[in-house]
DNA sequence: CCAATATATGAACAAGTGTTCAAATGTTTG
DNA sequence: CAAACATTTGAACACTTGTTCATATATTGG
């Protein structure tokens, strides 16, 4: 396994690494919201959700698009889905 | 989804959020394997390895076996595979 | 154009993390 | 038991990272 890959894997893996990471991408996972409806259902501030949606964006776990003053975030890909269903399956596992 | 669940997965995820473990962990993938040839075959400090493996053992990633001085270990479950080749098809899709 | 709303950005700080070094523990063999 | 080998442990340090606060940018409506 290439030492590129295993660094951008890591990467990867760094982004799903963080519970608030993790709690923006579980509400993405009911659709797409704007950055201040993600704020106040997780009780956050809007600024600490902008430079997490900016980190998750760069990665390419979600993407944006914007609606007049609002930005829209969703999911972008399965894989999303994917990875984190792997992750819970393990967790649920081991007791 | 339970906050104390997307705790628990944050932790697992932060496990594979690092090269070296990553290393560690693909070098596992082709067996079991003793503390000092890790550390030899990664060019590491067999300090850090050993860190690191306790790091990795206490979140249920691997597991050991002692054989006389050695030390063995290897992947605790299919899981640690599935989780890294779904990371690695993200990676590698995304251009 | 100005005020209001929505989001992004930058600097600063506290908290967490991986490595190193030195020393401790465990195991076998003579 | 002592010496040699294999691994673990703990403290210290440099480095990274998430949040906050203040400020900047963007968009719409009057």
């Amino acid at each position: 396994m290439p030492e590129e890959e295993l660094m951008d894997l890591a990467d990867l893996f760094k982004l799903f690494g963080d519970s608030t990471r993790l709690r923006i991408l579980s509400e993405l996972m009911e659709g797409e919201k704007g950055v201040t409806e993600l704020a106040d259902s997780l009780r956050m501030t809007q600024s600490a959700v902008s430079h997490q949606l900016k980190t998750l964006k760069s990665g390419k776990l979600v993407k944006s698009r914007r609606a007049g003053k609002q930005m829209f975030y969703q999911l972008a890909d399965d894989h999303v889905r994917t990875i984190i269903a792997m992750g819970r399956e393990h967790v649920e596992e081991d007791d």
